[in-house]
DNA sequence: GTAGATATACTCGGATAAGACGTGTCCGAGTATCCCTGG
DNA sequence: CCAGGGATACTCGGACACGTCTTATCCGAGTATATCTAC
């Protein structure tokens, strides 16, 4: 079981985004180049990103991507999904329903209990996520290193 | 992220190899005619059960794989580490420290506030597999369908 | 009748191909901007 | 000087190759068993 290495993008680039404000919108190239990424495939996951309503989108001169909320209605768990979908890891194909014995356990119709505890454990995963939110990222960062939002903000403004 | 199929065949099969008991070896061709599926794959899923220490197996006629330990101390984590290996979903891998800004965030020397979070939420998952073993599930199948034990030990103990 | 050696058939085990998905890239559609022209 | 129209250059957006991992399969190494033979 392996995440995306695009979350990872999109994460630390919603955060950029956080720090820079909703005023002014920042192309999907130079995102990629504040961490040397390719910038054709960042663009790949901000489009992610703008069709689950996480960032916005405007075209042509001055164009590039925003928040499309503000940073605290915005959860990890909403970066997460938007990049790998809404899929859940555990998939129960329900394999107690073929083969020989197939009658035994069709008899009682119950759910099955395998895919149960495998859906606790990742609910509890997807709760921990949902109750992050950029805005707690943003006060973790800077209480660590209070210089950091307002020179990325700086970088980003430049030029 | 998808998690492999393999780890629900090997959490289905390790509960029928707890309902057969460790008294009998059953063979990794009749595990996978239990639920139709390709020996060949289901026996290498066997092997990395058996090289997780979860299932011992036993070479030669009247051979096949049985359960190493007692289904009490057995977690689903175990199981879903031996097929999935040891390695995080989530993979942090410090793009923070690549780009032109990079110098900006080595002067902490800071921990990645990213990964942190990620990682508080894969632990929370961990945590729940961790704390269920296979006895909880033999007793949640057995409330559920008490017929279902029994009869699932003869299937495998019949010829 | 019993013990030992041997041949046998059955098991796992790792090495080997095919398919699916994530990764990476490209060029075209669309638009806000800027410039030029006319009033 | 101001307003309108058009050309322009820049942006995103979806369609197209490549690499890697999961899936699936095969044949060989090793062993417990059963048989046969000798005592």
């Amino acid at each position: 079981m392996r995440m995306s290495e695009g979350v990872e993008w999109a994460l630390h680039t919603c955060l950029n985004l956080a720090w820079v404000g909703p005023e002014r919108a920042v192309t999907a190239a130079r995102l990629a180049a504040f961490y040397d990424l390719p910038p054709a495939y960042l663009g790949k996951q901000l489009q992610a990103l703008a069709h689950a309503g996480v960032v916005s989108s405007s075209p042509g001169p001055r164009g590039g991507f925003r928040l499309a909320r503000e940073p605290g209605t915005i959860t990890l768990m909403d970066i997460v999904t938007a990049i790998e979908g809404p899929e859940k890891a555990f998939r129960c194909s329900e394999i107690r329903h073929r083969g020989p014995q197939s009658q035994i356990s069709q008899a009682g119709d119950h759910p099955c209990h395998v895919s149960r505890y495998m859906r606790e454990a990742e609910l509890a995963w997807r709760r921990q996520l949902a109750a992050r939110t950029l805005t707690d990222l943003q006060h973790t960062v800077t209480r660590s290193s209070p210089g950091i939002p307002e020179r990325t903000r700086e970088w980003f403004l430049a030029q």
